[in-house]
RNA sequence: GACCCCGUAGCUCAGUUGGAUAGAGCACCAGCCUUCUAAGCUGGGGGCCGCAGGUUCGAAUCCUGCCGGGGUCGCCA
């Protein structure tokens, strides 16, 4: 249950017998007041701001009608009191009842607290990583699908039907280049003495592997055979060869992609024929001759006329051309296509996930979305800023030259998934994201994924010994759930409770902005908060978890402990990170 | 030149989508530390929220203009 959501609801009820009575006037029912947690815990539980916003339609003062708002909520099941402050706040205060409440929710509800039908089954589709099929992923990509993933998890937990998707750019230039990588790799496979690999082809060795199989398959074949010949066959073993490498890093990030989608495919199937004929049918493409690029200095700009979208229409700065000057389409025709393509499979959210140089391509592929969607389909794009490899605050030096380029693979095998998923959440998607290897193996509380952890291992760890004095069937979560929470009655145990409750309102709000930072936030403030009150036991034993003396008191703290455990639990699951039972 | 992102404590960053007295960690200062297995605990100082206007009951948050840092800028993806 989010409690705001709900007491919103009760706000509204009232506002609408305040209607009813004629005391205020029809047209506020289209206002939209805010029922939320006030900033100082001093000025109680939830607070709302309607009396301000409502009052000059109403006539009224704020604080008179204030009044009336809070006379007619002081009555409703779980309001302790109400009371008026500042200039017509009127902040709630709720019942211990209605706490304990929330306590037993969480036990019986466990790692799916938190869960909510807020996204109303609405389709989202989740476009991330999207890397090109020219080499394994790096750390870059990496962040990417971490953020991707998780977004996708957390729309799921909000209640979305969500789909993930990767999109594969086997079309362009750059595959022919890999191709053509592929097939000198080949010929050195095949005993061809070449020298220097020429410009312009992808020197990696992860392309050895791959020639050795193709040479193994096919044999001598594609030797001395004009390369309209073994181009595409080439290109075609190459991307394969890619994409396997890229689910291999994939995988061991944890990140599963529900669907593939092709581009050569998309093209194949006239998806592109397809967007320009929609285009074209609403008036929005025709030939003209754009301006020269500001800024560097055009060398071989010439002006030549070309088929333009009109996308200046839909916010853009110019109108963007669709087909290159030999023909082919461009990145942006294709990319437009796609989201038609999406959209018109179902998804009439989107969200891209893309890396921060891409910043340039937003608002084109954002109109083109408006355009072909007839402003129905809404494009959200997420755009990742770099990671920063470090070890011990020294920059990890990154060079393909060199061959000291460190490879996403290599980052988690040495840091492991789980640490690189939560690191790659503690900072928002477009803030650049120091990865310091040496800290972020450090067990010390500034490193949050420690501390987070630790905060599971320390539940997992009380429990454990609780059971050998219990027995593991006390302490089934059903049966935390009889315990009697009157017990709880220290400021810390209820701070530690308020916390928990306002998890569904968490996920519910991080889903609706795009923003997954916010539960590594929460995660830290809830075991920062569970941290403390362990920590207080040490100094007073009447405060700690386990009292062999008193039962009573240890079952109604341990069904607290258990539920901070699902809540740690419930946060872990959305970034795809497994929570400990002991740090080792 | 245009567009996008960023500017909050000495440092690294949060800031609940316009709320009340702006928060956390690190660092600094002062105490404490034979423990539910545990990698410390408690308290304290520290702010022109880049600058200037505007919108309104109310702005770190929205709008405009500057300043500073980063990114991007036809036929590459």
């Amino acid at each position: 249950m989010n409690l705001f959501r709900h007491f919103a609801g009760e706000v509204a009820d009232v506002l609408g017998l305040l209607v009813a009575e004629g005391r205020l006037p029809e047209a506020v029912r289209s206002v939209r007041v805010a029922v939320e947690p006030p900033r100082e815990a001093g000025h109680g539980d939830v607070a709302t701001n309607a009396a301000l916003l409502l009052a000059k339609d109403s006539g009224l003062a704020p604080r008179a009608l204030a009044e009336m708002i809070a006379e007619r909520l002081r009555s409703r099941p779980g309001v302790a009191a109400v009371e008026i402050a500042g200039p017509g706040f009127v902040n709630l205060r709720l019942a211990d009842d209605f706490w304990r409440a929330r306590l037993k929710e969480i036990l019986l509800a466990g790692r799916a607290y938190g869960d909510s039908f807020a996204g109303g089954g609405e389709p989202v589709m989740v476009e991330f990583v999207s890397a090109n099929p020219t080499g394994p992923m790096h750390v870059g990509h990496g962040r990417g699908a971490v953020v991707g993933d998780v977004l996708a998890r957390l729309l799921a937990k909000a209640g979305y039907k969500v789909a993930r998707e990767y999109w594969i750019n086997d079309a362009g230039a750059q595959v022919e280049a890999l191709a053509r990588s592929l097939h000198w790799r080949y010929r050195a496979a095949l005993g061809e003495r070449l020298g220097a690999m020429p410009e312009g082809l992808y020197p990696g060795d992860y392309l050895i592997a791959p020639a050795r199989a193709l040479a193994e398959r096919d044999g001598r074949r594609w030797l001395g055979v004009p390369e309209s010949e073994w181009l595409e066959p080439c290109r075609a073993f190459a991307v394969a060869a890619m994409m396997e490498l890229i689910r291999a890093d994939l995988a061991a990030l944890g990140v599963v992609i529900d669907t593939f989608r092709s581009e050569r495919e998309l093209i194949a199937q006239g998806g592109v024929d397809e967007a320009l004929r929609v285009l074209g049918e609403r008036g929005l493409i025709y030939t003209g001759v754009l301006e020269p690029p500001k800024g560097k200095p055009p060398e071989d700009w010439e002006p030549r006329p070309q088929t333009l979208f009109r996308s200046t229409q839909f916010g853009d700065d110019v109108d963007r051309p669709l087909r290159k000057s030999d023909g082919s389409w461009t990145y942006f025709a294709t990319d437009a296509a796609y989201h038609l393509d999406k959209y018109r499979r179902g998804f009439g959210i989107m969200i891209d996930v893309w890396g921060a140089d891409h910043g340039g391509y937003v608002k084109r592929v954002q109109a083109a979305v408006k355009a072909l969607s007839g402003g129905q389909g809404a494009l959200d794009v997420k755009l990742c800023q770099m990671v920063n490899l470090m070890d011990g605050g020294e920059p990890v030096k990154m060079s393909k030259r060199a061959g000291t380029f460190v490879g996403l693979a290599e980052v988690v095998e040495r840091a492991g998934p789980d640490v690189f998923r939560f690191i790659m959440l503690t900072r928002k998607n477009d803030a650049p994201l120091e990865f310091d290897f040496a800290r972020v193996l450090e067990q010390t509380k500034d490193n949050p994924v420690f501390y987070v952890q630790y905060a599971h291992a320390r539940v997992r760890s009380v429990l454990r010994l609780a059971a050998e004095t219990f027995g593991a069937e006390a302490l089934a979560p059903e049966s935390l759930a009889r315990a009697d929470f009157s017990r709880l009655t220290d400021s810390g145990e209820i701070a530690l409770i308020r916390r928990m409750a306002s998890w569904p309102r968490l996920i519910e709000s991080a889903a609706e902005t795009h923003e997954p930072h916010r539960v590594a936030y929460f995660l830290y403030d809830l075991a920062a908060e569970f941290h403390n009150l362990w920590n207080r036991g040490k100094d007073d034993a009447r405060l700690r978890f386990i009292r062999p003396a008193a039962a009573e008191a240890t079952l109604a703290r341990l069904a607290l402990v258990q539920a901070v455990g699902f809540v740690v639990a419930s946060g872990l699951d959305v970034f795809g990170v497994t929570p400990v039972e002991e740090m080792r």
